[in-house]
DNA sequence: CTACTGACTATTC
DNA sequence: AGAATAGCCAGTA
């Protein structure tokens, strides 16, 4: 779980959050579900934005309003899993990563 | 070459 | 908290 400007800065182009959104929207299997605006913010507009939420609800991860609890998940802090709820456990595991294709 | 466009960000009010 | 603002950068027209 990240973001798009500390994905970018971690591939050492500090102000190029623009650029990873690129790849990610360009990149197949890429889990791009998990890397999220400033602050935690889903960027994503309408009905894609809610399937991100979804998604990353399925994978367990705790939202404080309309953002990603990153104090508990954000990356590059300590990249505690929390366990998914019972009843996600066998969706994640039969929805795997990403498509488009 | 200029203008516009984003799944962006940081700052300021 | 939300809106405006100004940077940012590669792709496209």
């Amino acid at each position: 779980m990240s973001t798009y400007g500390e994905v970018a800065r971690r591939a050492g182009l500090p102000n190029g959050a623009r650029l990873v959104v690129r790849a990610l929207v360009r990149g197949r299997g890429l889990p791009w579900h998990r890397v999220v605006g400033a602050g935690g913010r889903i960027a994503l507009a309408g009905e894609a934005g809610r399937e991100q939420r979804l998604r990353l609800a399925i994978e367990g991860v705790r939202f404080r309003g309309r953002r990603v609890d990153l104090a508990a998940h954000g990356w590059p802090t300590p990249p505690r899993i929390r366990s998914p709820s019972a009843h996600s456990v066998s969706e994640l595991r039969r929805a795997p990563i990403p498509y488009s294709e």
